[in-house]
Formats: structure tokens, sequence, C-alpha cells
DNA sequence: CGAGTTTGACCCGCGC
DNA sequence: GCGCGGGTCAAACTCG
């Protein structure tokens, strides 16, 4: 499967009062195995102009966006903990039988300080810059041409925040033009600009323990609507670095 | 002027 | 020991 996400939209910009948000259209595939996900904005007509039925709309489509999001978020979840437990449990309750388990503690954390991820990410095949949204913040050290792959590697260091040790590298795919691999090394200690804005969502919407509930609900929390179209003002690219966050989280279980 | 990028030089591990 | 290749450094450069 190959999941896509089309990031094509223009940013919401608050102080351009010649445009505005007139209709922003959510649609999702339901085919499981393919999530593809867009967002289309066009152009405000001003004749058309009664925006507190705009207002009512954006929160409809805001609301459609959060389900979405929030069951997407359950299931990518759910797969995750799947995979670690069907890939470490016999290894790891055999190994724990003859290993002590302050050693078996000390070598989880060992892992966990190595980790690697390889993500693959579709991007413009026309795009040579390797520029990869991910919601952190990264600062280019190095460039590297390997014997492997005729494109270029590409090296970044983390530098959202000094201390935190996560490197990426990336590479175009030697089969796919139009896909780049991206190997993150460590653990970020910090949340990025997304997860800020998630995490203070995610204490907003504590009221709905289960999506169940969420579809089940006829009324939202108006406030939780609020914050995420203040969110969506604030920060411009918002949107976009929610659904990079999405993309890349369906991209690594995809990895697995 | 500060932050980020480019790019050649350098370092280090690995195979022969 | 030598050469090769991947990864990193750092000075020069660019851009806002």
């Amino acid at each position: 499967m190959a999941a896509t996400i089309d990031l094509n939209l223009s940013p919401v910009c608050p102080s351009d009062h010649g445009t505005h948000v007139k209709e922003v259209s959510f649609s999702h595939d339901d085919d499981d195995d393919d999530d593809d996900l867009s967002f289309e904005k066009e152009a405000d007509d001003p004749s058309a102009g009664d925006l507190s039925n705009e207002n009512t709309k954006l929160k409809e489509k805001l609301i459609i966006a959060y389900d979405k999001y929030y069951s997407l978020k359950t299931h990518v979840k759910k797969l995750m903990q799947d995979k670690e437990e069907l890939e470490w449990s016999p290894r790891k309750r055999k190994f724990e039988d003859t290993v002590q388990q302050s050693s078996w503690k000390r070598l989880n954390e060992e892992l966990a300080r190595s980790e690697t991820k390889i993500v693959y990410v579709r991007i413009d095949p026309s795009d040579k810059s390797l520029v990869v949204k991910d919601g952190y913040q990264w600062r280019k050290y190095g460039q590297k041409v390997t014997r492997d792959n005729p494109s270029p590697r590409a090296y970044y260091k983390c530098s959202f925040a000094p201390t935190c040790p996560v490197k990426k590298k990336v590479q175009r795919s030697m089969d796919d033009d139009g896909v780049v691999v991206v190997t993150y090394e460590g653990e970020h200690n910090h949340r990025s600009t997304m997860q800020e804005a998630a995490y203070a969502l995610a204490h907003e919407s504590e009221i709905f323990s289960t999506s169940e509930r969420m579809f089940n609900s006829p009324k939202l929390d108006e406030g939780l609507v609020e914050q995420m179209a203040t969110y969506l003002s604030k920060d411009s690219n918002f949107t976009s670095k929610l659904a990079a966050a999405i993309s890349s989280k369906i991209l690594e279980v995809e990895t697995f």
C-alpha cells in the first residue's frame, strides 16, 4: 500500500483580509489500505459573504477532520502495540529467564537510545530539495553521494533543542524518484511544534475517552472546536504539520 | 547580523 | 598498511 498525503493547500493568513477560507473540503478514501487525505482552499467570492455560515461550515469540517485524525491515531497506536508485542514477546520472555532484571532494563534503555527508524515519504519528483516536513526543526550539516545511490544523501541534526541528539539522513529512493528515504537516529527529548498543539488539544479532549464516544456524540465540545480553529489561524502550518505527522506515522508502521 | 546551507577536508571503521 | 566509503566538521557563503 502506498499512503500519500496531498499538502497542496495555501495557509490561511489572518492578516490577509483579501482572502479567507471559502471552503475546506476533506476527502477520505474509505479503503483501509490507502489513506488519502487532501485539503482544498478556494479563493473567496466577495458576494458569497455570510461569515457566520462559513464559520459553521468550517467548524463542521474541523469536527470531521478531528474525528478522522483521532480514529486514525488510535488505529496507528494499536498497530504499533501489536507489532511490538509480536516482535518482542517470545524473545523477551526467553531472554528474561536468563538475564537479570537490571541488565534487561539497561539493554532496553540502550536500544531506545540507539533507536533507528526508516520512513518513506512521497514527495514531488521534480522537487530536488530533499526537504521533509515532519514537525521538527533540522539543521543540515553535510551531504554525500553514496556508492549505491546516485542521488546525494543529506545529513541533518535536530536544531529545535540544543541538547536533542536526534539525527536524520534523507536520500531519494533508487526505485522511485518520487519517494525519499528518511532515516531517524535517536529519540527527541522534546515535543515537536505539532505535538505541542496536539498535547494542548489532548488536554481539552479528555472527555472523549474513546472514538466511539466521539462518533456517538451528537454535539462536540465547542471549546475544542474553537481551539482547533485558533490553531489553524495562529499557525499557518498547523494543517500541514498535522498531515505530515500523521503520514510519517502511517509510513513508519508500513516500514516495519 | 544571525541562522541555515554548501562543500571540500578530515576522521574512522572495515575489508583486503 | 592501504584504499575505500560513510559520516562529520568547519570555513565560506547565502538569505532574510
